[in-house]
DNA sequence: GTGTATCCGTAATTAGGGTTACGGTTGCTG
DNA sequence: CAGCAACCGTAACCCTAATTACGGATACAC
């Protein structure tokens, strides 16, 4: 016996997967409300009831799928593993995310956005989020001895300039293919050999 | 007396200049032939004789852009100063150029593109024709012995990651304001302090 | 079983945009 | 000057999409 309130999530899950293939298909322009609630089999009616409006929607996802990668990420930071090897853990899965076909679809929609806000979300619920996180990180490897820097944000600054750098933005544009595993692997061993050099 | 050639070629400068001024007010989706040809004032026959169609003008802007910033570029190599020289001058321009209103509402464009054309011809026109000069720069940075390195590729890349990182797509999801000269100076000088701590 | 809220499938309304077309004006050439 | 090409300003055609509305079906509570 399902509550209502489980089942009504449930069914925002699958509205909001159907929302996702649309978009990863189509595109942000190419995405509109009566073909997500067509792939969803759901009515027009009853996405606007429940999101508002079209932005309401994509609100929706940005938030979610940002909340979605952050819990992911924090559950790397609970074990007592040393920094680094955290960092080898958390570095592939950041990167492997970033360049996703989901994340480069909600970039997409966020540099669509004129009013900015989706690009906040975007960046609010997800960098500005990591970051923190990042951070602990690196100020754990300083306790260790690993690491040694003056600013803690400088130092996640760097890391993140070597693990992404410009990545992003080549996907977004469509310039690269998602990246393997393997590669996001060798790219974040990259990065921490790299910072060690510069901060070790 | 002027030319029937340059005049035509000075009429489409004004109407690709309009063209700009639209698309950084209104973003790609907000960007429509009739809005340009208003703003030029010009009228849609003559936009659509001489460009073709709406992908064909912005095929035009993202072309002649990137020429644009491609000379730009090359006439910073035209000096017999040393490498790391070359690299104070030209690396504040580039990340000047690829964060401005311009390059970043030209980025929206290709992110918005789903044929992934302009994002195409962006990136061959842009930091695909950029590489090889910065090649150039490192390659002569070695001969003078400041720098080393196994593949002059790769070396590029990391000068790359350090000096734009991912202040582009930060600023195509509308996250950051267009930087000031002054940080672009600093963030060149920092890029090559940190290319000659691991490479030099 | 009855009543009601919710949702689906479908359609309507409104607005906007890509592209083409047209009458009139302008500029150039012979 | 006459003829013609090119361009402007305006409008038309067709299509798409955001949002709202409606009849009918479904699910739940009493």
């Amino acid at each position: 016996m399902i509550l209502r309130e489980e089942k009504r999530s449930l069914r925002q899950q699958q509205i909001e997967a159907a929302a996702y293939e649309v978009l990863e298909a189509k595109g942000y322009g190419g995405t509109s409300m009566q073909g997500i609630a067509k792939h969803a089999r759901a009515s027009n009616e009853t996405l606007y009831n429940w999101y508002g409006d079209k932005q309401g929607l994509f609100r929706a996802l940005v938030t979610k799928n940002a909340e979605e990668v952050k819990a992911h990420l924090e559950s790397e930071l609970q074990t007592d593993h040393d920094a680094l090897s955290i960092l080898g853990t958390l570095g592939p899965k950041l990167l492997l995310l970033l360049t996703g076909d989901r994340a480069v679809a909600l970039n997409r929609a966020a540099a669509a956005d004129s009013s900015g806000e989706l690009g906040a979300t975007l960046s609010k619920a997800g960098r500005e989020a990591v970051f923190p996180l990042l951070e602990r990180v690196l100020l754990r490897a300083q306790d260790e001895g690993v690491l040694n820097f003056e600013h803690s944000g400088e130092a996640v600054a760097l890391y993140l300039d070597l693990l992404i750098g410009d990545q992003q933005i080549r996907r977004v544009i469509g310039r690269l293919p998602q990246p393997s595993e393997t590669f996001c692997q060798e790219r974040s061993a990259r990065a921490v050999r790299l910072l060690r050099q510069l901060l070790g």
